[in-house]
Order: structure tokens, then C-alpha cells, then sequence
DNA sequence: TTGCTATGATTTACGACGCA
DNA sequence: CTGCGTCGTAAATCATAGCA
């Protein structure tokens, strides 16, 4: 019965991968505010929208993104001078 | 024009993200039947009532500390799951 | 197909703060 | 002051997606 339970269970963990406008939205929001990469319940709530995906996704993106890139910042270095430069060109429009 | 504000800090862009305590106990994944008796347990009653909580530690060799906090957590988890299914 | 790494989700363990 | 409650998170681990 337990067992069945937790193949059930374990189903959840079937996942897809972002969509790439996703994983785009989520990174400038983590780049832009790599100083307090934090967003509140609110900015979770509109990047949830943004991204269609659901508020603990959010967080779990953030969560993994925060532990993941603060384990080696080298290995972000490239996606990091991107969307520095991004943002860059989008505020001098 | 622009600013260079956080662009970088090459030394320590992280050391600001204040938080992880020296002293935390290391993550020890439970065994199947800890996390089996466990959630019995909370089958049968989501709060522990002291006597409850020091009966399943002894029993599942966990410290009161640990059960009371995965009481906690599974309290959590469960939240989250009813908001889920109601959010759908 | 196989093996490996990337990535999203879940599991332990706390700190911060609340309430009685 | 004690002590257990929730909330948000770190860090480790899990499970699979995705690709060479």
C-alpha cells in the first residue's frame, strides 16, 4: 500500500524543463539583482505569471539558482557578463 | 547614462547573501522505515503530544529534536499540497 | 542504447519571529 | 523564560530530462 503510495507520489517529480523565455525571465531577474537575489512574495507572484509557471516554482528555481551558482560562480561567469550586458543595452533604449 | 553599481564584485558577489549557520548538522536522509513510521504516525495525528514524540524517537532512534521538526516540515508539505490541489 | 550532466523537486535542519 | 507553532531558506539528495 506504502509502496503504491510513493510511486504516486514520486510520479509528482515528472517534470519538463522551463520553456526557454522562462529560464530567460527567471535569469535577468537573478542577474539583475545578483546583489539580493530574493524576489518577495509579490515579485515571486508576478514571475510566476510572467513565466507560467507556479509560485514554488519560483522558488525552487531561485533556491537552486542561489546554491548552485553561489558553488561556482567561474562555471556562471559567461551567462552572468550575458545578462549583465543584456539588461545593459535594454536600459539605454 | 549608466551606472556600474553591483555590476561586479569579483571578490565576494555572494558574501552578502548573509545566512548558513558553521554549526548546522549535516543532512542525514532517513531510512525507509523511519520515513514510513513516521508518516504513520502522522496519519494517526498530525500534532505529537510529548509522550508520542519521545516514544517515536526512542523507537525510530531519531533525536525528539528531529521528529519534532519533520513534524513540522510534513506539516508544511502537507499545506502545500492542499494549496496545490486547490489552486487547480 | 548508454552514460553523463543539467535541472527541477523533495528532504533535513535551522534562524527568525509569533503566540500562550 | 520556555517551548512549540509557522515561514522561508540552505544544502544535500533524489529522479529524470536531455543530449553527445
Amino acid at each position: 500500500v506504502m509502496i503504491l503510495r510513493s510511486r504516486f507520489l514520486d510520479a509528482r517529480r515528472k517534470r519538463r524543463n522551463f520553456s526557454k523565455q522562462a529560464t530567460e525571465i527567471l535569469n535577468e531577474y537573478f542577474y539583475s539583482h545578483l546583489s539580493n537575489p530574493y524576489p518577495s512574495e509579490e515579485a515571486k507572484e508576478e514571475l510566476a505569471k510572467k513565466c507560467s509557471i507556479t509560485v514554488s516554482q519560483v522558488s525552487n528555481w531561485f533556491g537552486n539558482k542561489r546554491i548552485r551558482y553561489k558553488k561556482n560562480i567561474g562555471k556562471f561567469q559567461e551567462e552572468a557578463n550575458l545578462y549583465a550586458a543584456k539588461t545593459a543595452v535594454t536600459a539605454a533604449h | 547614462h549608466k551606472e556600474e553599481k553591483h555590476e561586479l564584485d569579483p571578490n565576494n558577489p555572494v558574501a552578502n547573501w548573509i545566512h548558513a549557520r558553521s554549526t548546522r548538522k549535516k543532512r542525514c536522509p532517513y531510512t525507509k522505515y523511519q520515513t514510513l513510521e513516521l508518516e504513520k504516525e502522522f496519519l494517526f495525528n498530525m500534532y505529537l503530544t510529548r509522550d508520542r514524540r519521545y516514544e517515536v524517537a526512542r523507537v525510530l532512534n531519531l533525536t525528539e529534536r528531529q521528529v519534532k521538526i519533520w513534524f513540522q516540515n510534513r506539516r508544511m508539505k502537507m499545506k502545500k499540497m492542499n494549496k496545490e490541489k486547490t489552486d487547480k
